[in-house]
RNA sequence: GCGCCCGUAGCUCAGGGGACAGAGCAGCGGACUUCUAAUCCGCCGGUCGCAGGUUCGAAUCCUGCCGGGCGCGCCA
């Protein structure tokens, strides 16, 4: 349990004890100003009309029969809000209870029906660029995130490796494969082809293992050959990419196994058959507008082939009979509309309002030097993900992209991320951590041999370090609940800096046994959530810096 | 035109209906004989896009405008 909502609990058996009353919605927040208290509730306010009394007067009423033990201080304040500060007990106790947990303080076990988070889900056309770096990063945190705060997640990457798409790719590297021998390939449309230096370097590596053996035989067997080489070859370096930005996923998911299971003609054949369809045209439609879609859509082309749609509802349908209770997809921008229509379609194949869910992420910047770096392969310019890598490092790279909310459009400035990159936030909440692991190394102990605080008072830097830590497990539950990343390390940030503070008034190895220890376990707190809270970024806590 | 998202300090961004709106960067000025100065302290800086409304109370909720992004295909 949070503290806040500890506190909240506290506060409603004094109003209970106070008036007689039950309340059930009780708000506790941190206010911005310290003077306001460690913690306020502004009950008698919201509750003005239930105990149609003066606020000012119920509150200290409330405030009166607030438990003593818990809180040192209360007043009544403004128009009748309650503030209080806790006792040093029970800010040492809450710190003991952290201290015992180690890095599972916050954290709960998970349980229940699991969560689909599915991400990235990039065709193997390519390798990842930048923007799939933002999906990867956001992702994988939430989906840690979920997992800290209780949620079984199984995190799904979905690609297609047939279909025209990867026969483009296979015709680009064809094209760039006859070259090597002076030759000229017969292609459909040479503005359609891929263009990427990636492709001439397949052709290279088809050429080492096959020599001219394409060029001997038909080209559009060739050309399938290829194709599926090139989409293997692009699979293994988005895998690879991925693992390198540290994110695993549980299972890549091929659409085309749901052709080859019949599970798209099965879709299709149920919602016609629920009377959901009709045809136009030579198409066959989904009545979407019956279940809030703007307009109907086509499930089968008046050729014969099925849209993407088709093959959509046949996969989150096949998630449903997974046993999950929840998909979370996650979008780019690029699909922002799409949603209704995969909502309504399985809607009408009967599955719950609230199983189906999407979070948007909007796209990203590159900025350099104070300009947009352009999607061109122009030299110094780079756009893949992988590149990014390279030259910001993968704490950088993924601290950046969770920084800010996945729902806005970002830009990601380089000069920030690079070159000043000993100004760089993600550094700043390193550093805080180093700084910990040194004391420890100094003191010659572990911080999980500290488990318990010893008595006595909090100086103000303490106090305000100690109320800081007391309110992860409430951002942990905060972030999983609203599907947001970007709090944790705006979070992180500001622990790092009541650390940072603390460290500059006190001097922790002191001689002074009970003092140190005190100080220590403080430290310990610390180090423990800070390290915790960069897991769940798939950032690395150093022990040196 | 319709839908989704966004508009907060020079820049990048936080802000769970509450009490004088915050941080980082940039700018200026201070602090290392001490456990790491990748740090700390101070100053400068804002009609929270605009206008109404709901509320005891609105950056936050509602409506309408203005500005920006992304969608709006029998492409995936």
């Amino acid at each position: 349990m949070s503290m806040e909502a500890r506190i909240a609990e506290e506060v409603r058996r004094a109003v209970r004890s106070a008036t007689g009353l039950e309340l059930d919605g009780v708000h506790v927040e941190r206010p911005n100003d310290p003077g306001h208290g460690d913690y306020a509730t502004n009950v008698a306010l919201a509750h003005a009309r239930t105990f149609r009394r003066n606020p000012r007067e119920v509150a200290g009423e409330i405030a009166g029969a607030l438990d003593a033990a818990f809180v040192e201080k209360v007043e009544v304040a403004g128009p009748g809000f309650i503030n209080f500060w806790l006792s040093a007990g029970a800010l040492a106790g809450e710190l003991t209870v952290l201290l015992r947990s180690g890095e599972a303080y916050g954290r709960r076990e998970p349980s229940g029906k699991p969560v689909n988070l599915e991400f990235v889900s990039a065709n193997p056309t390519g390798p990842l660029h930048v923007g799939h770096g933002r999906h990867a990063a956001y992702g994988d945190s939430l989906a840690r995130i979920l997992a800290a705060a209780g949620r079984k997640v199984s995190r799904e990457f979905y690609f297609n490796d047939g279909g025209n798409q990867i026969r483009l790719l296979g015709e680009s590297v064809a094209a760039r494969y006859a070259e090597l021998y002076g030759r000229e390939w017969p292609v459909s449309d040479p503005d359609a082809l891929y263009k990427g230096e990636y492709i001439a370097e397949i052709a290279r590596t088809a050429a080492d293992r096959a020599g001219e053996r394409y060029l001997e035989m038909e080209p559009a067997a060739a050309v399938r050959e290829l194709s599926e080489f090139a989409a293997d070859w692009c699979m293994r370096d988005i895998r690879r990419t991925l693992k390198r930005a540290r994110t695993p996923f549980d299972i890549f998911f091929n659409e085309r196994s749901l052709y080859d299971s019949g599970e798209v003609e099965r879709v299709v054949e149920r919602l016609r058959e629920g009377g959901y369809t009709y045809e136009r045209d030579g198409a066959l439609w989904l009545r979407s507008t019956d279940f809030g879609d703007d307009k109907d859509r086509v499930l089968v082309k008046s050729d014969g082939g099925y849209t993407y749609m088709a093959p959509d509802l046949a996969y989150h349908l096949n998630k449903w009979e997974r046993g999950f209770a929840r998909a979370v997809d996650i979008w780019g921008a690029d699909h922002a509309g799409y949603p209704p229509r995969i909502r309504a379609g399985l809607l009408a194949l009967g599955l719950p309002e609230d199983f189906f869910d999407v979070e948007i992420v909007r796209l990203v910047k590159l900025m350099r030097e104070g300009r947009q770096v352009k999607a061109s392969k122009r030299a110094g310019n780079f756009v893949t993900f992988d590149e990014l890598l390279d030259e910001v490092g993968v704490d950088v790279a993924r601290y950046f992209f969770v920084r800010s909310s996945h729902r806005t459009e970002m830009n990601f400035d380089l000069d920030l991320a690079v070159r000043q990159s000993d100004e760089n936030p993600v550094y700043y909440v390193q550093y805080a951590h180093a700084r910990i692991a040194s004391i420890f190394r100094r003191a010659g102990l572990g911080p999980e041999e500290i488990r318990e605080v010893p008595e006595g008072e909090f100086a103000p830097e303490e106090r305000l370090l100690v109320l800081e830590l007391l309110d992860y497990p409430r951002i942990l539950e905060s972030a999983a609940a609203r599907r947001e990343v970007h709090p944790v390390p705006i979070y992180l940030e500001a622990l790092a800096t009541k650390f940072h503070q603390f460290y500059t008034v006190h001097r922790v190895l002191v001689g002074d046994e009970a003092l140190q220890r005190r100080r220590l376990a403080l430290c310990a707190a610390t180090k423990t959530v800070l390290k915790s809270g960069l897991e769940l970024l798939g950032v690395e806590a150093p022990e040196r810096m």
